[in-house]
DNA sequence: TGCTAGAGTTAGGTTCCCCTAACTAATCTG
DNA sequence: CAGATTAGTTAGGGGAACCTAACTCTAGCA
């Protein structure tokens, strides 16, 4: 009678892999894949070169002989580009999942943050889990819920369910020129405890900030951070670490952002 | 640097194990795990008996001798008392973990269902796959969210954080007298496509039954089913199916319910 | 009571995804 | 440009969770 369920990834045991599909078809991928084309993904955007392999094996925490291994997987099943002793770049196909993966882990970031009020330093690891779980109408609905936001509550902005990312041109509060005024775009997810440091000194997605003075050799900054009302301007020195997590609108051209696939 | 996680059961690409604990303690449990305890539980719950290897490798859609082994397994871990060609029945600590799996299930498809719009034949899948993603505090928010609700939306009590379960009296609609008049209190939720007839016949929990007749061998029953207002009071013929799927309050002495660890 | 149907188990795979140890290619530097 | 350092790979495992084929209980029945 029961017609067992003809197992193509054996996905049993792994993240759930029920009826959630690629961009366009495609067989569902498993969990781990999935962790792989994000981190590739993020890889790839923020060095503009392709993915290291000890770059994305110290990301997931993984020891770099199982990269080597998955990657020559990933680049059977076409989602990406590899060349022994060189790097990794996703292809069209992986990189729409993976931009796929940073719109589930955003839209839950966002709801839950919104939706059922939690403290944005924990939004991250939930997220991570919730993302290989949730089916594409799930995070339609939490988007819509939440009126389609463009960006998780760190900042990061959310593809779009077609897979477009407007990228707003934006550096690090560390190499923000000293006297320039700036808006804080968003500050790096991972680490809840920085998180939880950021926000004690009022520095969250939208806080004018201003680099008063940067010591020499990658030292401590002084911001002044603009406050609302009565206590306003308070102004504290933060370290290198802080400096790089925070990201500021970068001044350019006032061009209304860029598209990627 | 990186001290990679002391991979404790390699719950790598599995259901993504992160830092959700048993009841009090003890080490994650993988999905699959999970599945089997859940699975269990309620073949116990329902049959008032040990559950048989066969019955959870149906339940489960998992070959027979694949349960042989996770029944070890899981014995190993104290789960559960497995003495071979006998059954299996859940230890203290495995029906402890049976019913963390049980609320988890309920409180997402209460959620999914009050807070998000789903219909009630399609909660059950997604709660299926999310229920081993959410951490203890999703959960939590999502019942606070919703003021703490007693039952699914299918009528199944939801146990309490502790792990206490309301059990209200309740039988098969085919096991109901002809011509008495009872209230539903639950109908099965896996299969969706009967939930989505039920629901085309006006039965939801809550609503006022009356069987007025039933067919010999198992047959259709003549159900006469109590509507609001104008075209109220519709009878409908429904199968042994519908009739085995469909619960309601047993009308035994008003005792408010019996509790069970 | 002996026999057999079906429930349950053992035996022997497979896939996914991870690991350590040991080797090789690339790159950086004197 | 050789030699060392670091990046990346191959080799060889292991556990979780599944499978099929073939065997062994258990229990019901003539």
């Amino acid at each position: 009678m029961s017609t067992r369920k003809t197992s193509r990834p054996a996905e049993r045991g792994h993240s759930g892999g029920g009826d959630r599909y690629g961009a366009e078809a495609g067989e569902p991928l498993t969990g781990s894949v999935e962790d792989y084309l994000k981190a590739i993904y993020e890889l790839e955007e923020m060095t503009s070169r392709p993915a290291a392999t000890n770059a994305i094996a110290e990301r997931l925490d993984i020891s770099p002989p199982s990269v080597t291994g998955m990657l020559r997987r990933l680049s059977a099943l076409e989602l990406l580009t590899y060349e022994r002793y060189k790097g990794v770049s996703l292809t069209a196909s992986g990189r729409r999942a993976a931009l796929r993966m940073l719109r589930r882990h955003r839209v839950i970031e966002a709801y839950l943050a919104d939706a059922l009020g939690y403290p944005w330093d924990r939004v991250h690891a939930e997220a991570e889990r919730l993302e290989h779980a949730a089916s594409d109408e799930l995070i339609d609905r939490m988007a819509a819920a939440l009126g389609h936001p463009a960006t998780d509550p760190h900042g990061a902005p959310i593809p779009t369910r077609d897979g477009t990312l407007v990228l707003v041109p934006r550096q690090m509060l560390a190499e923000q020129a000293v006297g320039k005024r700036a808006r804080v775009a968003a500050v790096g997810d991972e680490d809840g405890a920085l998180l939880r440091y950021v926000a004690s000194l009022a520095i969250k997605p939208g806080t004018m900030v201003t680099v008063l003075a940067r010591a020499p050799f990658d030292g401590p900054l002084t911001v002044e951070v603009a406050g609302k009302g009565a206590k306003a301007r308070r102004t504290h020195v933060v370290g290198s670490t802080v400096a790089r997590a925070v990201m500021v609108e970068a001044p350019k051209k006032p061009s209304p952002g860029e598209v990627a696939t």
